[in-house]
DNA sequence: CGACGTGTTGATCTCTCTCAATTAGAGTGG
DNA sequence: CCACTCTAATTGAGAGAGATCAACACGTCG
């Protein structure tokens, strides 16, 4: 089975059904598959022009680093992402990205971005519901970094990273062999982060880290246990993290 | 004078010239353009799929709230942004927009943004190429808010607006009655921001953000007098924020 | 003239960081 | 099977960057 069902391009962002004339412009532009261990860098920081990818299977990150080595995590990459847009239009790339787990990419040719634009509408205009949709997560989290307290951080994040792979984990088409798909109880997901990573994703030292996400724990509010999360209360978390209402798009709330 | 000239859609990225048939699509695609004084809300926080903007003029930003009113500015806008892209595309509006100073906006068609892909290849490609910056932006102050010190990140913001806002005013056609068409020194730009703006930009207290730009000021790095923010030493500031030489795209280096 | 917005400064307070040490689990090699 | 090593999580103590509270200065504007 052509695992290009699975593409975020294909139109599985639930905003159209995708048709063979697509299908057909993303095999062209199709180079190969790649799969990539857990910890592997998919894209150097500094990398010249990267190729394109859709990210089919496992989770990823994007970050930014200052020259004494401080990390910015910029955000975590989940089945049905787009890698590499940003960078692909403008010189060096500006962030990293590494492996959070075992990935499966579908690498475009060089100039796939500009192609897709030229020969389908449908297809561009995904590729830019993807980018903006991208964007809301940022803002998001630049929200939770600049103006939250370290404890609604983590509230935030395990909330949102929750409803985003549980809906990518619903969207896959099929999925055998990567972490997401092993199968869960509807509360729980696979957890391929460790508090550094967290850290990094919310500004905040390792250390504190997990004395602020200790206390959640002690709290019951939620488990993590052998690489996997288990919300045990979402709504009380949501309320921690200060969530207004519609921070949430619509699309994730069916999922908590 | 026809102000579409300035309209970043119209071939202003640098990426290429406009074409006759490009034009022609904007214009009927634009409905009309609107002016807004300074401190007026563009978009509400909460808006259901506002229109599609173009700034023309002036200086904007957006922001997204906590339900007890913090408040994160997640970017500036400026001169050849687009505006409302993200929420275009899904729903209510997650952040809101406000002006700065006064604005000159263009206001396009409900449905502008799949018309324009379904019509124009490069017009789409464009609209892509801008939504990506943008995102390299909020990257870069993400990057800021979470891991540089308060004046680190002072240091940042200060060189990162100025580049841009040279840069917007070197490609605006133009721009007469606009505040940053205010003919100023080559290290100058007109600046609307109070430290308020500056403090939850950069997710600090306002009286910290005080205390911090004086010390700068105090070592003399930069002025801010009479709304016009001057920079005596670019190279000090960016060697203050920790900036990797690539933070900054080459497009904006030569505006230093 | 008083009200208001903006900038400034000093005095605490506290959240988060840094430093340091310990525990537990997963490999790995003898 | 048992040292040995590495990574990740954990906890305590002390230090510090930044927050909060409180005044005051200055200019604009009704």
């Amino acid at each position: 089975m052509n695992s290009c069902v699975n593409c975020p391009l294909n139109g599985l962002t639930g905003y159209r059904s995708h048709s063979k004339e697509q299908s057909q412009i993303l095999e062209s532009l199709k180079r190969d598959e790649r799969f990539v261990e857990a910890g592997a860098t998919v894209i150097r920081e500094h990398d010249e022009s990267p190729p394109l990818f859709t990210l089919l299977s496992g989770w990823a990150f994007r970050y930014k680093t200052l020259p004494d080595a401080r990390r910015q995590i910029l955000g975590v990459l989940l089945p049905g992402d787009l890698i590499g847009v940003q960078q692909h239009m403008d010189e060096a790339s500006a962030h990293g990205v590494e492996a959070l787990s075992a990935l499966t990419l579908c690498r475009f040719e060089r100039d796939a971005l500009w192609r897709l634009h030229r020969d389908d509408a449908v297809l561009s205009f995904t590729v830019t519901w993807l980018v903006a949709a991208e964007e809301r997560l940022i803002d998001s989290q630049l929200l939770s970094v600049g103006r939250r307290s370290a404890q609604e951080r983590m509230a935030a994040l395990l909330v949102n990273l929750f409803v985003r792979a549980r809906r990518a984990g619903a969207q896959a088409v099929i999925a055998p062999d990567s972490p997401e798909s092993v199968e869960l109880p509807p509360n729980s997901i696979s957890w391929p982060l460790t508090q550094q990573h967290i850290a990094d994703l919310m500004g905040l030292s390792l250390v504190h880290t997990n004395k602020t996400l200790r206390r959640l724990q002690k709290g019951g509010f939620y488990e993590i246990k052998d690489r996997v999360l288990t919300l045990l209360d979402p709504r009380a978390l949501q309320s921690i993290a200060q969530m207004d209402h519609d921070e949430l798009p619509s699309r994730y709330r069916a999922f908590l």
